[in-house]
DNA sequence: CTGAAAGCGCTAACAT
DNA sequence: ATGTTAGCGCTTTCAG
C-alpha cells in the first residue's frame, strides 16, 4: 500500500522511529535527535547524512514522544459555537499569529457553560498543549486561577486584572459610549439597551451596560436596560416588547449583533423598518451586518486584532514573560443604514 | 498557589502522576491504570481507594504518556476558514457526534492549499489523533491514500470512491438540478451557472457544474457557465459580466452562498433588484440567507447532519468497519423571494 | 487479584 | 563531535 518508500526496514505499516533513522545514518539515535533540533555539536557530515535518512524513511517525530520530555509547540484554543460568526473572526486571528510564530493551534468547540469550559480547557493541558487561549470562559476567576497555575493561559474577549493570566478584551465601555452618543447625534432621546445576565464577572456584557449607563447619564437621558437572551429568539422578543409599550423607545443598542439582526428581521416581519419606526445598532461587526440588504450600524471589534494578539501574548508568555498583561483593545463605530 | 489540595506528597507545582495515586493508595502503579480504565481483575477496595486518591490527587492522566501505548480518544479535524459560515455547520455537526461519542474534536485550521492541508493533517497525526477528518481536501488522491495508510481518514465535503477511506458529501449534483427546477418552473430559460476552477477530482463544484449542464440538456436549454472565484469579489464581478451582455441571462445559480449573498449586493449598487432584475440562487444554506432582508434561495446542504453523518463514520471505522463507505446527502431547495 | 519489570519514542545528562 | 545511559508517564505482559 502506498508509495513504496525506498527499502529501509521498515516492517510496512509502522511508523518509522528515531531509532530506524539513525540506523539507517549509521548514527546514535541522540544523535539524529540533535541533528532535528539543531543543537549544538554536530559535523556537517553527520548532519547531511542524518537528513537523508530522514527524508528518505520520510520520517517524522512523534510529538507526544517528545512531549514527555519537551514542550509540544502548540497552543490549545477553547472556542464558542463558531456560529456566531464573530468567533470566527476571532479565531482567523489566532490561527494565522499561530503559523507566523511556527504554532499550530489546536481548536476545541464548547458551550458557554463554565463547567463544560472547564473540562475542555483540562483535556488539552491533558494533550500537553503549551499554553491555552479561553474565549469569553464564563468559569469562576477561581477556576481561571487554578487553570493558570498549571498552563500559561490568555483570556480572549473576558476582562482581567488578575496576575495569574493575560487578557485581550474589546473595550466593550467605549464602544457603547460611542453608540450612544451616535443615536443621540441623530436626535435620539429614548435609547433602550438589551443585555443578557451575566454569569460571570468580567464578561462583555457587564462593560457595555456600564458604558451605556454612563452615556445616557452623560446626556442627561434615562437609561432603559432589557435584559434578555443573546440569541435571535432573544432579538425577536425584544422587539416585541419595546414596540409594545405605550411610549416605545426610538432607539435599541443590542449587546450583539446576532441579536440586532433578529432585531431587524422581526421589525421587518411586522411591517417596521429601520430606522424609522426604531433605530438599530448592533455590536460586534458580523459580515453580515455590512451586505447593502441588513446594513447594520455596529460597533467593529477588530476581532482578529483581538485573536491575533492573543496568540502573541501567549507566544511572548511562552517565551518567558513573566509579568501579567491585560490588553483593551479600542473598537470603532460603523455607521449604517439602521441609525 | 490555587486551592491547596489536601496534603499528598505534590511538590508543589508538579502534575501528580499514576505514581503518585498509587503510593497514596498503597498500591502499584499498574493497579491503578487497571482501575481507571476498568479493566479485569480489580477488587471493589482496591477500585475504592484507587478513587479516593485520584479524587485526592486531582489526578489526570497525561494523553501523551498514554499514547505510546495505546489511542487517545481523538478525532482531528482538518478545517477550511470557518469565516465561511458554511463551515462552522459542517464542525458544528462533528463536535456534536464526538461528545456523543466520548471522543474529543481538535480542529486545526487551513486555507485551500493542498500542500498545506496535507501538512496540517500530518502535523494532527504527529499529535496522535486516532482519526482524521478532511474538510473538502484539495491535495491529489495519491496524497489522501498515503495518508489513509497512516490513519483512518474521512473525507467531508468531497466526493470520493476509494477504498482507502470513508468519504461524506452534499448529493450536488441533485441540488443544481433541483435549482435549475426551480428556476425552469418560474419561467426561466436563459440560467446561468457559476463557478470556480476545480484543483482537484471529487470536488463540490466539479458535481453541481455537471448537475447544472445535465439539467439545462433536459429542460432543452443551452448550458452557460461562467468560471470564476469563489469569493465576494467573484460574485460583484459575475454581476457585471453577466449584465453587461447584449442578451444577460435571466437567471443565475451561483455555486457558494458566500458568491450569491456578493451578486445580491451588487446588484442592488448598481440599483438593481432580484428576482427581476436578475434571479439569484446559492448553495450553501448559511444562516445570512434566511434573513427577512435578504431573503436568498438556496441549497440548504443540512451541513450539521454531513458533519455529523463524518464523524459517526470515523467513530465506526475505528471500532474496526474494514469496508468502505461513501454517503451522499441529500440536499434541500429553500425557495425564497430571490427567485 | 495484585505487583514487578519491560518498554513505547524521544531527549538530556554524562561519558568518551 | 559522538555515543551511552537514564529516564519522562503510562500500559502491558507475566509471575506470584
Amino acid at each position: 500500500m502506498a508509495a513504496a518508500r525506498t527499502t529501509g526496514p521498515r516492517p510496512a505499516g509502522r511508523r518509522p522511529t528515531i531509532v530506524d533513522v539513525a540506523r539507517r545514518a549509521a548514527v546514535s539515535p541522540a544523535a539524529v535527535s540533535k541533528v532535528l533540533r539543531n543543537a549544538y555539536g554536530v559535523s556537517p557530515s553527520m548532519r547531511e547524512r542524518v537528513e537523508t535518512a530522514v527524508s528518505e524513511l520520510g520520517y517524522r517525530p512523534m510529538v507526544s514522544a517528545q512531549s514527555m520530555r519537551t514542550g509540544t509547540r502548540t497552543l490549545g484554543v477553547s472556542s464558542l459555537d463558531p456560529r456566531n460568526p464573530f468567533i470566527p473572526m476571532l479565531l482567523d486571528g489566532v490561527a494565522r499569529e499561530a503559523r507566523r510564530s511556527a504554532f499550530s493551534a489546536l481548536i476545541t468547540l464548547t458551550d458557554a457553560d463554565g463547567a463544560t469550559q472547564l473540562e475542555a480547557a483540562r483535556s488539552m493541558v491533558d494533550r500537553q498543549v503549551d499554553g491555552l487561549i479561553l474565549i469569553t470562559p464564563t468559569m469562576s476567576e477561581d477556576d481561571l486561577v487554578q487553570l493558570a497555575a498549571e498552563v500559561p493561559l490568555v483570556l480572549l474577549g473576558r476582562h482581567g486584572a488578575h496576575p495569574a493570566f493575560d487578557s485581550v478584551a474589546s473595550d466593550d465601555a467605549l464602544g457603547a459610549a460611542l453608540t450612544v452618543d451616535h443615536l443621540v447625534s441623530r436626535g435620539h432621546r429614548r435609547i433602550a439597551f438589551h443585555t443578557q445576565p451575566t454569569r460571570s464577572g468580567g464578561l462583555p456584557e457587564e462593560f457595555r451596560e456600564a458604558g451605556y449607563r454612563e452615556a445616557v447619564r452623560r446626556h442627561g437621558l434615562q437609561a432603559d436596560v432589557v435584559v434578555g437572551e443573546w440569541s435571535a429568539e432573544g432579538g425577536r422578543r425584544l422587539v416585541d416588547e419595546l414596540l409594545g409599550r405605550p411610549t416605545p423607545p426610538t432607539a435599541v443598542h443590542a449587546g450583539a449583533d446576532m441579536v440586532a439582526l433578529a432585531v431587524l428581521d422581526r421589525l421587518l416581519e411586522r411591517g417596521g423598518r429601520a430606522p424609522d419606526d426604531l433605530a438599530v445598532a448592533g455590536c460586534d461587526g458580523v459580515p453580515a451586518a455590512a451586505l447593502r440588504a441588513v446594513s447594520l450600524t455596529t460597533v467593529d471589534q477588530q476581532a482578529a486584532e483581538m485573536g491575533g494578539l492573543a496568540a502573541r501574548l501567549l507566544v511572548e508568555r511562552l517565551a518567558g514573560r513573566a509579568e501579567p498583561r491585560h490588553v483593551l483593545v479600542p473598537p470603532q463605530l460603523v455607521v449604517r443604514a439602521t441609525t
